[in-house]
This record gives structure tokens, sequence and C-alpha cells, in this order.
DNA sequence: ATTGACAATGACAACCGTTTTCACTTAGAG
DNA sequence: CTCTAAGTGAAAACGGTTGTCATTGTCAAT
């Protein structure tokens, strides 16, 4: 039911076996390209309607949620329980946001918490554990 | 707009000017001692009603939030976007929580965070860093 | 003890992001 | 070209949360 097959195809996702190449589809990932914070369904929705590209909302959200399983995106929640996406660079990173205008910059963790999430975890008998950080501050604008 | 001032007070929250102590709170608070685990709204609302109290869900909501803010509760979010809270101990801490049964154990952090995230708010011009770190993984039971 | 002002409550409706439904369209294999 | 299952999207359903507002309760002042 969750795990997607995904395997490595090329480099053009939504390969997977019985998956289709649609328009909507393709100006979904090519706008998240160009896009560098983190934005919500709707944002992405518009941003290509601005550009004239119509897409559905629903199909959106569906689109989202496959390059979230994919791990295409990143996905994080704002404090009103939003769902925000953003094309990832490759590779575990974490980020600074600033409380006040949502500006975020992607972080590489501090050296030594893969250890000691690892150790961890060990402690309490956890498995395949990850570990997320999420530094918020009011940057030098919002000063 | 978001740190609320929460001066010490004794050992009585709702203290502030202008609030008052009513049974609705004081049952919500008990309960909320009484339970280890992250709840939602809900679950809190349902715990009481089975100890034979009864309160508003809009209460529940309302005093859930004013705990939040005056840091006697954790929030967190599941990833559909729904809200939990759980009363925390003293002093700052972070969470390990099993993906599939929600048991949730609180840690201190990595010694080294505090001065990474200090340093690493210095480097990008951010004031008032705060840092969450959120461990997952899947627990001896669950596993 | 009584009063009165205003905080608090709670049933209910509104909200809003997200998911489901379902009839219609379309990609792409044969 | 044809056929079929995947994909789409408008609209409705959903579910957690928040707003509304008439009523109730607290507590300071009397």
């Amino acid at each position: 039911m969750a795990a997607v097959a995904g395997k490595a195809l090329g480099d053009s996702a939504f390969s997977a076996p019985g998956q289709r190449g649609t328009r909507q589809r393709r100006v979904i990932r090519e706008w998240l390209g160009t896009s560098a914070a983190f934005v919500s369904a709707q944002q992405v929705r518009e941003g290509i309607a601005a550009k004239g590209d119509a897409v559905g909302l629903t199909t959106v959200y569906r689109t989202l949620q496959a390059l979230a399983d994919a791990g295409e995106v990143d996905v994080l929640r704002t404090d009103t329980g939003e769902a925000l996406y953003r094309k990832c660079g490759t590779g575990h990173h974490h980020h600074l946001t600033c409380r006040s205008c949502e500006l975020t910059i992607e972080l590489a963790g501090p050296p030594s918490v893969e250890k000691w999430s690892q150790s961890t975890a060990d402690e309490f008998g956890f498995n395949d554990v990850q570990h997320v950080i999420e530094l918020s501050g009011t940057c030098s604008n919002c000063r």
C-alpha cells in the first residue's frame, strides 16, 4: 500500500510500472524545481496557474504525495497543521527557519547527531531510527 | 507575539491576571498529569468523560492551547496534521517516538547541539534560536 | 451575603486543508 | 487504431480546529 516500487529507471521519475507521464505531473515537478522555499499545495497550484498552466487541486495533492513517498520532496507541517513541500537536494539535511518570514536555510547536521541518535535508539531498543532537526529563530531582516 | 511572559507565580498556573480557576481547567490539568503519552484534544475529552466529568470540546482546545502557550505541555503534529499534547517534565528535552505505536520516550539532547545550533544561528544572522529534535524508529514491541 | 463586571463555558456553525468519489479523459501497450 | 487501466478534476465529504454568542460562574468590591 504505502511503498512505491520506484526503481532506478534513468532520471525520469514517474516511470514506475503503471505510472504515466502526464502534462500535469511534468508541470508540477518543473515548477517545484524553480522554488527554493517550502510551499503549500495551494501555492503550487497558484504558481502553476500564474504561468498559464492549469492543474486541478486534487492532482496537485496526489502528485505531491507521490513525490513525497518517492523521497523527491521534503514535507513538513506548519504549526497550523498545513503541509509544506519542497524539492530537496540530495542527501540528508536539516532546516533553519525564520519564525516570522518563513525564510528557510538548508543545513548539514551537527557532526555528532548521527552517532548520538543511533546509540540512543540502541539504548531503547529502537530500529530504523531517523532524526529530524529543526532550528527556528528570527532572521536578520525580521529582527 | 510568540513569547508569553509567564513569570514565577508559585506553582499554580492560571494565576495570570484575568484568569480564573474553574472546574474544567482543574480537571484537564489533572487528567493530563496522569497520562504519560501524547494525546489528542478529543482523547483528553474522552478520558475526562470516562471519569464522569464533562468538559466541552471547545474548552478542551482552548485550555490545551493555553497550557501550550504557557509551556506546560508539549505539542506535536502527527503526519495527518492532528495536534497531540503532553504534559512535559521540566526543562528542555526531545523525543524518540515509535512510528508504529506512537510510544514516546523523553530524551535529553546530545551534548553538542546547543553549541551547534547557536553557532549556526550566528552564522546566518538568526536570533533567538530554538531547536527541536525528533527521533523516530520502530520499538522492540513493534519490530 | 449580595452584587456586578467580565472571564469562561459550550452547543453549534463556520473554516480550511485534505481526501474521497465518480464520471470523463488520455497515455501508451499491443 | 483500439482497448484498457491510469490519471484527472469538480464537487462533495471529512475531520480537526476555531469562531460565535448566549448563558453561566468566578471573584473582587461592597
